[in-house]
DNA sequence: AAGATATACCTAAATTACTTAGGTATAAAA
DNA sequence: TTTTATACCTAAGTAATTTAGGTATATCTT
């Protein structure tokens, strides 16, 4: 991908959303699931992801429940009921610029 | 606008767009138009602007000319040729990354 | 049996695109 | 005459990332 700049500032919204779709998820789970959704087009690197999901736990938008799966540690996330609310703020900001680029780049094919 | 940290990353696709479609553009012009276009939704502060377009400068993807029009300066720029295909591309990949995020954050109503 | 790949977590320095906060100067409007 | 609009600019600070490591277990390949 040669447009992963693109995506700077969209990985807490996309994080929100997948945990807000499978309700708990871990980390390389995230990576995983993001890759297979996006056809590989968007891959997240595990240096974005676990500071972004400990500085959205820290934040209160996400709870930690740890489990030991095959002797390997897993750490699953949930959206707390602040992070449901943020998640829905998050979508609409995220529809609006998705709309107003869309209109900005492609003004005859605009989504509305 | 809550989301203006969605845009990091957009700013000289916009640029090229702007300029592909109207041949040449100042400055301050081009952060009317993008006001104007995005009914205020996106303001482009002058701090990331001008950088941003003396480095495209730089990178062979714009030229400049400079009028004097009421004892005010004016640079005006346009795309060069190697611009004008960089603009495709860049638009492309834009394009792309809308689908994409799109179908990540809303996949029941993705764009195709 | 060894080495590579996949799973699963992590951090820290460097990069980069931006925001913030200034600066200069002319013209028009209040 | 002071504010707003026009028109350019820079530099320090910020924040989200990339890059480049690290640890450890399980599985697949040769």
């Amino acid at each position: 991908m040669s447009n992963q700049k693109l995506y700077k500032g969209s990985l807490q919204t996309i994080i929100l959303k997948l945990l807000a779709t499978n309700h708990k998820m871990y980390g390389y789970e995230i990576t995983q699931k993001v890759k297979e959704l996006t056809k590989g087009e968007l891959q997240i690197t595990e240096g974005a992801l676990y500071p972004a999901l400990h500085k959205l736990e820290a934040d209160g938008l996400l709870d930690i429940e740890v489990v030991k799966v095959e002797n390997r540690l897993r750490k699953y996330y949930k959206l707390t009921e602040i992070g449901t609310k943020e998640t829905t703020d998050k979508l609409e900001e995220m529809q609006q610029f998705l709309k107003t680029m869309q209109h900005l780049v492609n003004p005859k094919f605009s989504l509305e």
